[in-house]
DNA sequence: TGTACATCAGTGAACGCGCGTTCACTGATGTAC
DNA sequence: TGTACATCAGTGAACGCGCGTTCACTGATGTAC
């Protein structure tokens, strides 16, 4: 990759953070990246294209923390756990980022092909943590095992969003906002035990 | 209130799911008031206060539709599920909306107080489901309690997102959106019973 | 009842701003013969 | 080895745009005496 549209990329990822995603025009990145401010368009079409860019290196570095923070545990639960902990963490990092990634502007994936790649790899990603929590999956059929996927994703993604919006005083949790997210996504063990064990759904228990 | 400030909130409300936040500025809200576009300037101190006011009017309605969808049902788990489904449903109904109202830029309760007691009311109607669902509740601690809470509005505010911003292909779905939103919401009552139950968290079972 | 004044909602011209994008350009580097 | 040409990254002036906000205003309505 030409130097220039890297440093691009670092350059429009701190001022993303910095700054938030409105006051993030191409001019006032070319300036940072200290280069006139048509020179952005060597590298990239148009703003959103950019825009796009830094969302994919989002979610490889989502990947990636994910990967690293798997591969530090022994065990599928512990693993799983583990894979909550990074996402939950990478959002908290960085939430102007993580808002840009999986916000509506750059949810169609004809738009931006790429960006649909590096979404569906970090998706994979995620959707393991089910089958690493409960390697006796093979009794549930498959639609139940998918809706267990889109729950622990539901519960991530909203504690992630509602954390880094700042609509939860962390000051008055112990542990702080790590040790809430702990506490919270150690339920995600429970859903899989109560699960398997093939408790009947709310409306069905007896009054 | 003055006529033309309701009309302008609802105009506001019109443009805001009809093409965006970003396509949401002061002199269209007038021109779609049929005003001059100063003539909000009467009504609200500047853009933000008028942006703000449509997220106080937010909340009021999802109040109001939980409220409603509460008073349909008998037993406290199919009330708590009604909440759940209420306000997926709101979110699902006005997108744009609903982004507005938990976005980051209307977070700060001392720049919106009256924002700020809209989103309280909301906050505390949500978190009844938790006592509504379990009035078994006073086994567990109050910190469990909080944390339960949280979880299930992480997992509904998670859901509404994801669903809203096209992360989730709910055409497979049997019975589309609303069939996988009761799937995954029902998940809420397995989550009270392993509680209740005493059941132990992930890492402490046998591997 | 009439007069004088204050209040208030809405008007319309004007401001300065930063933006994305166009255009024609410069100057360096690579390549064909 | 030298010449002619093509490619390509970056430049800088200029464009038109919609924006939020300021200002001084108009004209209607209410109020005190």
């Amino acid at each position: 990759m030409a130097p220039l549209k890297s440093e691009l990329l670092r350059v429009a990822g701190d001022l993303l953070e910095k700054e938030g995603v409105d006051a993030l025009s191409l001019r006032r990145v070319a300036a940072a990246a200290g280069v006139s401010h048509m020179a952005p368009y060597r590298h990239f079409d148009k703003k959103d294209a950019l825009l796009a860019a830094v969302a994919v290196t989002g979610f490889r570095d989502l990947v990636a923390a994910i990967d690293d923070a798997v591969s530090k545990e022994e065990t599928g639960p512990l693993k799983s756990r583990a894979i909550g902990m990074a996402y939950v963490g990478f959002a908290c990092e960085r939430p102007a980022l993580y808002r840009l990634m999986f916000g509506p502007r750059y949810a169609d994936p004809e738009a931006f092909p790429e960006l649909a790649d590096a979404v569906n790899a970090a998706a994979t990603r995620c959707f393991e943590a089910v089958t690493l929590l409960n390697p006796r999956q093979g009794r549930q059929d498959l639609e139940a095992a998918e809706t267990l996927g889109i729950a622990i994703w539901s519960l991530a993604h909203g504690l992630a969003t509602l954390l880094i919006d700042g609509r939860i005083d962390v000051d008055d949790e112990p542990g702080g906002q790590a040790g809430l997210a702990e506490r919270v996504l150690d339920i995600i063990g429970r859903i899989a035990d109560a699960d398997v064990s093939g408790k009947t759904a709310t409306e069905d228990r007896p009054a």
